[in-house]
DNA sequence: GTAACTGCAAAATATTTGCATCCTT
DNA sequence: AAGGATGCAAATATTTTGCAGTTAC
């Protein structure tokens, strides 16, 4: 709970009961969350739109990154260190398990770099991987 | 139009007139388009419903494959031959120009291997660079 | 003719916004 | 005290579903 108070302050963000708490639930996690999981857990103590403003502001400030999934389900995790506002580094694999559905980040794989055709630029590179993860294979 | 027939009973679909337009607008771009994008399109000929199960069943064949995409808006493209049901091979890396807006496959480039922690197994995966594409280069 | 496909309407789900009130600093 | 954050309600967007009528083969 401290950390995520001691986050909240470097990112100039005032310390509300919604940012603290589910600041608090990325932390404990080491894999990433959807809305849904927000909403299961956080539903009785705040509304909709607050976890969705939280959200946003998490994503705007750098906290957090939004996943891309093939099922088009917003997936959120923590950004490492290196992230900063508008400036996002998540230069990580991320994996999908089919099995138990957690996404985690491999912070440790890095994406490899890819040729792009002449002309291409690449400002930003994302993979996922789906598959088995360690606890179901 | 011919060809989008010739798919249709390829992957033993009947031939009806919002799959043989459906698929025929995929056909004539080399780019991947949203759902937004086929609405804007068939709106008045076909109603959403239609629209949409007419992408399930064309995801289903291995005819078109969904992108996933960080601002989580469903994208579909075509599948290569190689596609078939049940087992895509879409091992292509997907570009996002930010300027135009655009989702190309760049189907010569393919996904490089990387190597997962150990415990973990990879079925399928999925690369999505974003940047400047040739045009807005 | 029959099974599959479509349109329509409604439901379910997901996300955003305005505004009055409350809380953090 | 002042500005930002929240809750509530409603609006908007997105996707799915049941069912009756229509069409492909």
């Amino acid at each position: 709970m401290q950390q995520a108070i001691d986050i909240l302050k470097t990112n100039n963000l005032s310390i509300t009961d919604s940012r603290t708490k589910i600041l608090a639930a990325f932390l404990k996690k080491n894999y990433a969350l959807a809305y849904s999981d927000m909403e299961k857990k956080f539903k009785d103590i705040f509304d909709r739109a607050t976890i969705y403003r939280t959200l946003s502001t998490f994503i705007e400030k750098g906290i957090i990154h939004s996943i891309p999934t093939s099922d088009n389900i917003s997936m959120y995790a923590l950004c490492k260190n290196e992230c900063t506002e508008h400036h996002h580094h998540d230069e990580h694999v991320h994996f999908i398990c089919n099995d138990c559905g957690e996404t985690t980040c491999l912070d440790k794989i890095t994406i490899p770099k890819v040729k792009l055709p002449k002309g291409y630029k690449a400002a930003d590179v994302k993979m996922i991987v789906s598959g088995q993860c360690e606890q179901c294979n």
